[in-house]
DNA sequence: TCTCATTGCTAACACTCGTTAGCAGGCCTA
DNA sequence: TAGGCCTGCTAACGAGTGTTAGCAATGAGA
């Protein structure tokens, strides 16, 4: 007897898996069900027995992620009393752990969320702000605390995600540096740019 | 008499100006002919006694602004005597400029490049490449003179350039700070991060 | 052995796509 | 006044879109 099988099917999850790398190499609109099904070595039809529409793949890959992102920074924050400086760096690493595990469905959560339709693209971009904010919280504290220095901990936040954001762009798992040390890096000199006492 | 007109007419650039709006916000291939043509209060068919093709017009904004991108770097770099660190403010100062000026085009430039066929594909991923290493060029160079610090060259190009080209994504042009402030407060931040004789 | 759900197929529907042909009216120039 | 370009229209082309209906084969559970 195998084990009590996921939520959604062996194949089912294969669907998404190849879907979502069809949809960050040629984009979501211009990947069409018949190019996903040839790649499964199906018909256009038959992939209705197993999922819903095209859309719904790109819904469960934005959310799915967020989910994701969102357990990351939890995580990272989860000890309040730790410097805040320590925290930033914990949930920078996060960060980089999740775009690293799946930078194709990372990639497709960065740039592809737009077509999604109303009211889930609202809701996507509510969800995207919350956790936006919750960096940029951490970085405001760490200015009070005198722990960080920028002139600004909005600017600062949407620097620093926008350093970590491009990360799926050049990211290649074959590469010579791990995600480990791959995160170590960029959290190492993203946080020197904030280091307070600095000239 | 008008002036002479320019290379193209002035139908023709309102046409490249509305598809490269339209281009943003839906992405290429989810915009359609018939879309920009009521955008601009013409039948689909009409179009075409300006343009030759949609793709054309996508050639036209990515090159045109690779353009923009090179004619900048070139500018900021032209005095090879001045310091290194100087140089590489210049340049993310052109670079920030270009962006700001023309923040939809900026924002299909980096992103709905990949819907070019080939050969017009590689051609671009060589121009971009390209620039990128002039980046990379200069901060090397900056290091190795004493001017800069970093623990890997391309690894800081790579993020630079990251936090520089998420700017399209957010930026307003009715927003408070204008082009030349967002310019200098990059530029300050960024180079606070490379600066040589932190901790 | 008889279900019954699963999986996949074929064929088709109702569009939408980018693009072209052919034509009409307006305007400048000769 | 005649000729010709410029601009825009309508209508249609062939191809491709996401999706559905109906059916056949399979394999597991009663």
């Amino acid at each position: 007897m195998p084990p009590p099988p996921a939520s959604r099917s062996r194949k089912a999850q294969l669907i998404d898996r190849t879907a979502t790398a069809l949809f960050r190499a040629r984009g979501f609109a211009a990947t069409s069900m018949r190019e996903l099904a040839t790649e499964l070595g199906l018909e256009a039809g038959s992939l209705y027995s197993h999922i819903k529409s095209k859309e719904e793949i790109l819904h469960r890959v934005c959310f799915g992620l967020a989910e994701e992102f969102f357990a990351g920074f939890g995580a990272a924050t989860a000890d309040a009393a730790a410097p805040l400086a320590a925290q930033l760096r914990q949930a920078i690493e996060a960060h980089v752990r999740v775009l690293t595990r799946d930078s194709a469905a990372s990639a497709v959560f960065l740039h592809e969320w737009r077509h999604l339709s109303e009211p889930a693209r609202t809701e996507f971009l509510a969800l995207r702000d919350r956790y936006e904010a919750g960096f940029r919280e951490l970085i405001r504290r760490g200015i009070a605390a005198g722990e960080l220095h920028a002139p600004d901990a909005a600017f600062a936040a949407l620097t620093l995600l926008a350093s970590l954001n491009w990360l799926p762009a050049w990211y290649r798992p074959e590469g010579k540096l791990t995600p480990n040390e791959i995160a170590h890096r960029l959290a190492e000199q993203l946080m020197r740019g904030l280091a307070a006492g600095a000239a």
